[in-house]
DNA sequence: TAATTTATGATACTACATATCATTTTGAGA
DNA sequence: TCTCAAAATGATATGTAGTATCATAAATTA
């Protein structure tokens, strides 16, 4: 797990840069997260945390450290399933639009990619057409992943 | 509201037709959701029902309808916000493709359209050069319609 | 060091949802 | 019409996601 390591450095380091404190137990929750294949709930990584480091957080703790994480930008929150995703940007310096996640319903496993401009502006279009106009948009998609097809096949 | 009163007999109908029993407790879900512009909770319909008809269905129940009517294709279930809303198509005869909820975040109003299909075709593209395939979407997307916009101007 | 801000902990609670078993209603067949 | 089986609904308890609130601890700043 070096290559987790390494991106949560990616992380503190753009947290000393910007005054944000990437403490021990926002590092930890992260660690979990960039190194999960698949979201988590926020119970979920309460549990994590506990095998790893022994320690009980609070719910509320928890969800104060993903909060933050989020603000930061390194984390996204999957809104269908009340899960949590560590964003793939954090060690690259991507500029970040607008995401869509895959997710396997097989292997759960979440791949994040952007929104091309092109899908992006259809569906603008195809929303003003009904009274309506776009806010910037999270896509959450379900499907099966090619490793998990090519198993089934 | 002669007009919700004619959707939910469309609906009446197909039951018939098809072997289903829109029980008179149906019925009155049903009812609640035609009238209503937004989506709403399960307990909210608990609480409506309710006010209509003085009679408090438990959780249960009222899951266990919003089940029968989302078989039946009267009602869809937006995951974002775990709430539920009529199908705009049960009067007409419109062959029912994968829908795409918009949703104002001023008024909450709910619409539904078809996605299109060039925003599928590309939506399928962008997942398969990630390497995905993607299953039947349902989108869920927040903005603000244009009345919302036009009152706010 | 003292004061202030920031982060975390503890307790209790609300909202969404389901498991399980009991009862009622409905419709088909004798 | 009565009987029985299936379908629908009710009651109780519980699980899971998330928040409100107040208290404490840790880190900055003066
Ligand atoms: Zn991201
Ligand atoms: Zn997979
Ligand atoms: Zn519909
Ligand atoms: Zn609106």
């Amino acid at each position: 797990m070096r290559d987790s390591e390494q991106i949560v450095n990616h992380a503190q380091k753009f947290c000393l840069e910007n005054g944000l404190r990437l403490t021990k137990k926002r590092r930890q929750v992260l660690k979990a997260l960039v190194e999960s294949p698949f979201a988590l709930s926020a119970y979920e990584l309460r549990e994590l945390c506990k095998t790893e480091c022994d320690e009980m957080l609070p719910p509320m703790s928890i969800y104060r450290i993903l909060d933050f994480l989020q603000e930061a930008g390194f984390v996204h929150r999957l809104n269908v399933s009340n899960r949590y995703t560590a964003c793939s940007h954090i060690a690259c310096e991507h500029e970040h639009l607008f995401s869509q996640f895959l997710i396997c319903v097989k292997c759960k496993m979440v791949t994040e990619i952007d929104i091309p401009d092109l899908t992006i502006k259809n569906m603008k279009n195809d929303a003003a057409s009904a009274g309506f106009e776009l806010e910037s948009p999270q896509l959450e998609i379900n499907g099966i992943c090619f490793t998990c097809k090519n198993r089934a096949a």
